[in-house]
DNA sequence: CGGTATCCCGGCCGATACTG
DNA sequence: CAGTATCGGCCGGGATACCG
């Protein structure tokens, strides 16, 4: 297992340190892990897919935002679009090598999560009871 | 390296999924991932820390919104909080067993986006040129 | 199909003041 | 030190309409 020594270890000689507030990491991090780019990510892990492939996966996601999340994603290098000029048009999303690195990560954390979702509603009711 | 496959596979079986938009796996997430969440995770995965020494090491967190996570991150059950009824008070924060292995999974992640912001960086370099 | 443009509301969140 | 209470702005994001 990584310690924490090792992770935040120099922090203050690496370039980037999405603790600080003006780090641009902090930026990319909430791209990833914000609402709709964490399930974006997650759902384009297993291959390509078209915009409302997309939309249909990631469940209650609008128009709007998914455009919005796909263009950010794109912009840091995350997600590639590939647009072919037929018609009807036919535009396919997938991960780059470096958003696959992420998706992987958040996948991991993902899943994590999921698997601990007894224990988590179990720890609400006691907290909740603890109070009533 | 885990396959897509793999982490997706009988989604309809298992009891979460956070792609779905009522399961509580998603609200969960939010927490963890949100803004102030994850990196009061990250900050906590060292050891445990007092609410004002968390204030500093989270760089622009306001006490309102310190205070908010940690009762959203304790009530989850991935921070536990221990007050000693002293003068001056004197409160500890630290990860629960669920939250340390949360945080592990989060440091991954927020470690391979911090060493791949020269990627990113150059990324949206390309994107922004590609425009003007 | 694959988006963009516009309107607008709720709530996230920061600032400030106050308490035990 | 460790918070809670209250106010207010601003913007995330949903709804709707429109376009190539």
């Amino acid at each position: 297992m990584t310690t924490t020594q090792e992770l935040t270890a120099g922090l203050g000689d690496l370039p980037y340190n999405v603790f600080a507030r003006v780090c641009p990491s902090r930026g990319t991090l909430e791209h990833v892990t914000g609402r709709w780019g964490a399930l974006t990510l997650g759902a384009l892990y297993e291959g390509s897919l078209r915009f409302n492939e997309l939309r249909r996966r990631v469940d209650g996601v609008s128009e709007k935002m998914l455009s919005q999340t796909l263009h950010a994603l794109e912009r840091d290098g995350l997600v590639h679009r590939e647009a072919q000029p037929t018609n009807p048009p036919r535009v396919d999303y997938e991960l780059t090598p470096l958003g696959h690195g992420v998706a992987e990560r958040l996948l991991a954390l993902i899943h994590f999560v999921e698997g601990s979702m007894d224990d988590v509603l179990a720890a609400r009711e006691r907290y909740d009871a603890a109070r009533a």
